[in-house]
DNA sequence: CACGTGATTTAGGTTGCCCTAAATTAGTGG
DNA sequence: CCACTAATTTAGGGCAACCTAAATCACGTG
């Protein structure tokens, strides 16, 4: 008999592709997503992820160790990966084609991810020549799942004299972003770290004739990427190399035999 | 006290925007919507729509008058017009700006119409320059909920030789408006009927230099509107007065008193 | 004017996703 | 090694929206 057009997966519904991104984001930061970081960041009661943890495990999106946490499975990660760039490519085009400011596309974007068909984004992503990064400095991921996962040092890293580039920031707060606009704090804008105050004190910064002063949490929150010095206004010109400080992902740690080993 | 500012209506979920959208169609088109139109046209077993009937009367969006069937309130002719306003506009806005073809923009819109926000939907109306119809010819409601509600003959009412021009096609068969444009009977496009042939058989058209043949289920599906006959290819030139055919509407009968007047 | 037919509603479930409260487990410090 | 704390899971519901099967109702007809 001839074989069946490969029955179609059942479309992911949104509480799904929520939790499914949120993994992805947590564990890509901390190598594994626990059950109480997931509710958090869905707002979620941690009972309530348990349950759906363990749905989606018996689906195959993800390997659940009871107490110790989840990892998304490649299936899970391809379907994350997916809504991710929905997520991006829309915040894009909000910005750049119908001049939404970027503090606010975010919201717009998380409603809209799930209702776009794949087809609307790819128009979207061509209209947009195929953008690679969001307006907050986001990497897009490509339509088959690949993704620019480069980490980055922040500003609150940068040695005094350094001279880097804004390369992103968190789409999630909104203040956060209308502030970091009115001081030309975005990305693709260079930037040298003036004077750093002791003790985790305020830093200030030169960004083409300003010199605004910003908090140490702010500056953590700022990624960036060195620059070769410019000629004119460097002293020391020390080029940072791009060191891989990506911490090595262990799997999620199998339960230990019991016997206390001592 | 101070008058706290008005608690926002919580949002309408996604069944309850198309249970209105589907009762306020219905309406339109029949003066009001039984319980197995609402299933039919929502793809759902009738004893789920009395459910769900139920519970938008006591809310407040409809009046149910049982086994008679159920019409809008002002507040539920809003809340479809909304929905409807939004539908149109996406509707226009994947085709214009985004090159859909006018078959595929019925479904995008289905799904984004619940998702997109008032202000994503005014950016996407300016773009185009407050346009007052979709693609298909179906008026767009205006943001405070005003519709221009005319109603409009078919192709199978004109009579031979009368000029007219198409206003207006349903959405959502996507092989007839495929087939429409192949024959580039579109909105605004100027029809003249060259032939009808007896017994409600094919009818022969006019648009432009082709003379396409058509059957009369179709033309039932096709508004127009009446043209003056232009100077040029008319012997018999009626005007036809655009008559009011609008049924009515009467509000839904009360159950009768159960005494058999007789 | 009773009766059958078709439309509608009621009754009783199911599923997905959420909750609170009460176990249970892992990991730490004494 | 025991006890405490914090994280996690289990237990037991709730609500929205759907379903099927079984009443009930409206209405035209014989």
């Amino acid at each position: 008999m001839p074989a069946r057009p490969a029955a179609a997966p059942p479309p992911l519904t949104e509480p799904v592709e929520d939790y499914l991104k949120a993994i992805y984001e947590l564990e890509t930061r901390f190598g594994a997503a626990a059950t109480s970081e997931v509710a958090s960041a869905l707002a979620v009661a941690p009972a309530s992820v348990t349950g759906m943890i363990r749905r989606l495990a018996t689906q195959g999106f993800l390997d659940h160790v009871p107490y110790r946490g989840v990892q998304l499975t490649a299936l899970g990660r391809r379907a994350a990966l997916r809504t991710i760039r929905r997520h991006r490519i829309l915040e894009s085009y909000l910005t750049q084609v119908l001049g939404y400011p970027w503090d606010r596309v975010h919201d717009e974007a998380e409603r809209l991810e799930h209702a776009a068909s794949d087809d609307l984004i790819d128009r979207m992503a061509a209209a947009l020549g195929h953008p690679t990064a969001d307006p907050h400095g986001a990497p897009i991921p490509t339509a088959d799942g690949v993704v620019d996962e480069r980490s980055h040092r922040t500003l609150a890293d940068l040695a005094v004299g350094e001279h880097a580039r804004m390369v992103r920031v968190s789409d999630k707060d909104p203040s956060l972003l209308r502030y970091l606009a009115e001081i030309s704090l975005q990305p693709g804008a260079e930037i040298t770290l003036v004077a750093r105050a002791p003790f985790d004190g305020p830093i200030t910064l030169r960004i083409g004739a300003h010199e605004p002063v910003v908090g140490p949490n702010l500056a953590a929150q700022v990624l960036v990427e060195s620059m070769p010095a410019t000629p004119s206004d460097s002293d020391l010109a020390m080029s940072v190399s791009p060191s891989a400080d990506r911490h090595g992902h262990e799997a999620i740690a199998r339960p230990r035999p019991r016997k206390s080993a001592r």
